[in-house]
DNA sequence: AAGTGGTCTAGACCACTCC
DNA sequence: GAGTGGTCTAGACCACTTA
C-alpha cells in the first residue's frame, strides 16, 4: 500500500480519520494480509500531522488485530483471523429486564454444608470447607428460561450466609459484592433426563444448553453455577464487525429468544 | 480513591505501570463502581510525569472499560459489567491443526444453482440469484466433530464455482479470498433427527449444537452456514478476565474437546 | 466559569532488528 | 548502520459538562 492512496474525509479528529482510511483499504482488498503499511515517518509527510499522532492511530489498529508492528520490519496487514463466533450469555434477569419482560426468580433448594468431595471437585476448595448449595429457577413471563445450580465458596463470599434467595438471585448478589478477575466457561448440549427435565418442564430427553462457570478472584475460587436453557425457547445471538474488539453491547442486537417477549 | 494511595513497581514502562496500580486498586476493591480515579493532573504530580503519559494510561483503561471518563466529572470506576460468558467458536481445522489431531473434510453434496426461495431467505439474497449450496464433514481422528450446511452467493465470491471442495474446504476457501465486514451468529441445542443423525453418526434425538452463522462483505451477503456439533464429544471452553477486552486466543486453554486427542 | 478530558505539536532518546 | 516503532516531554488549544 502506498500512503499516497489513502484519503481521509475531513469528518472528526485526524487520527480517526487515518484510522479509518487504514481499515478501510484492508476491507476493500487494496491491502491484503502480510502486505506492508506506509511507515509512520511516510504517513507523516502524507498527512502532514506530527509522528505522534500517526502513532496514536496506527498503534491503536495494530491494538485492535487488523495489522501488526515489528521494528525495523515495519507494519504489515495482519492474517485474516480464523472465521470465529463469539456468544455471549448475559445475567438473565438483565436481559430480561431489558426485554421488558415479566421476570421471576424461583429458588428451589439452598443448603449451607462443608464441602463433599464433589463440591470440592468442582469449586476447586478442600472438602470440608464451608459452601453454599443453591439450586433455582428463572422464569420469564411465566416459563423456565433458566435452571441454576450453585455452588459458592463462603470464605470468599461470607456475607451471602444472610441473603435471603428469594429476594435477590444469588448470582446478582455475588457480582455486586464480590468482583471476580477470572472466569471460565464451557458449554455443551445435552439430553435433559429426569430431574432436570422436570425442573426446566420439558420432556426426558429434549436437548437443552448446558454452561458452567467457574470464577475465582484472585487464587480463590468464588463459584461454580451449571446453567441449564431449554434448547427450543433460548438462542444466542450475536453480531459483530471482524475487528475492533469485543463485541459491544450495542452490536448484540437479540440477545436471546424470550417466550412471547 | 486518592492519587498517593497509588504506588508503581518500576517495572516496564511507566504508562504501563500506572495501568497496573490503578487496576489491581480497583480490582482489590480499594476503589468500587461509580468512585473517583484521580485526574489526569493529579496523576501527574503524583508520578512527576506529563500529561500525555498519563492520559495514555487512562485512556487505555477506559477503551478496555475499567473505567468510564467523563469531562468536568472526571474519570470513575465503571459499573461492574453483568456476569457473562464468552464463547468463540473457531474454525475447526485450525483447532484440530493445533490439537495436532488428524483432521479430514469430508464433502457430502454440492450443486450450483439458481436462489429458490429458502435459499434467498437464509442468504439474504434474491430469489434466482447464483448460489452454491454445500453440504460436508469434518472429521478429527476419525469421528465426525461438525456437520456443514452451506450457502454461498456466488455475487460475492465468483471464484469458488471453480474450487474442489474435497481438496480445500469452502469455509477456509472464503476465509483466504473474501474478507467479511460483519457476521452474525446464532447457536441453540436440539435434538438431531433423520438425515442429520444419519450424517452426524450419532443416535436419533441425541443432542446437538447448532451454530447458525451469517458473514457480509458491505451490504452484500457472502455465505450463510450451519454448523451442527454433536453434543457429547464437542465442549467449547473459555476462559478469561473481566477487563481487558475480548478472550485472547492465549486465554483459551482448551478450546474444544476432540476425541482421543 | 472552572475543571476536566481530547487532541495535537515538534521535538527527543531508546530498543530492536534486519542488512 | 540504518530504519523502524516505543516511549516520553512540555507545552498548547479546544470541547464538553457541571457547578
Amino acid at each position: 500500500m502506498e500512503a499516497r492512496e489513502l484519503t481521509v474525509d475531513g469528518r472528526g479528529p485526524i487520527y480517526l480519520q487515518i484510522k479509518r482510511a487504514i481499515t478501510s483499504a484492508v476491507l476493500a482488498g487494496q491491502a491484503r494480509p502480510g502486505d506492508r503499511i506506509p511507515s509512520e515517518h511516510e504517513l507523516m509527510v502524507r498527512f502532514d500531522v506530527s509522528r505522534m499522532t500517526i502513532h496514536k492511530a496506527i498503534s491503536q489498529l495494530a491494538a485492535e488485530g487488523l495489522v501488526v508492528r515489528n521494528r525495523k520490519a515495519g507494519t504489515v496487514v495482519a492474517p485474516r483471523r480464523p472465521e470465529r463466533a463469539v456468544f455471549e450469555i448475559w445475567d438473565v434477569s438483565a436481559e430480561a429486564a431489558q426485554a421488558g419482560a415479566r421476570y421471576r426468580f424461583e429458588p428451589l433448594a439452598q443448603a449451607q454444608r462443608p464441602a463433599t468431595a464433589e463440591d470440592a471437585l468442582q469449586l476447586g476448595v478442600s472438602e470440608g470447607q464451608p459452601v453454599m448449595w443453591l439450586v433455582g429457577r428463572h422464569r420469564c413471563n411465566g416459563v423456565v428460561v433458566q435452571l441454576e445450580e450453585r455452588l459458592v465458596n463462603l470464605k470468599a463470599a461470607p456475607g451471602l450466609a444472610n441473603v435471603d434467595a428469594s429476594e435477590i438471585p444469588p448470582g446478582r448478589w455475588l457480582l455486586d459484592h464480590v468482583p471476580w478477575t477470572e472466569a471460565e466457561h464451557t458449554i455443551r448440549a445435552v439430553n435433559a433426563s429426569g430431574q432436570h427435565a422436570v425442573q426446566l418442564e420439558i420432556a426426558e430427553g429434549d436437548a437443552a444448553l448446558v454452561v458452567e462457570r467457574r470464577t475465582w478472584r484472585g487464587q480463590r475460587p468464588v463459584t461454580y453455577v451449571r446453567l441449564w436453557c431449554p434448547g427450543v425457547t433460548r438462542t444466542l445471538v450475536g453480531r459483530f464487525a471482524p475487528f475492533g474488539g469485543p463485541p459491544q453491547s450495542s452490536d448484540i442486537e437479540a440477545r436471546s429468544g424470550f417466550p412471547k417477549c
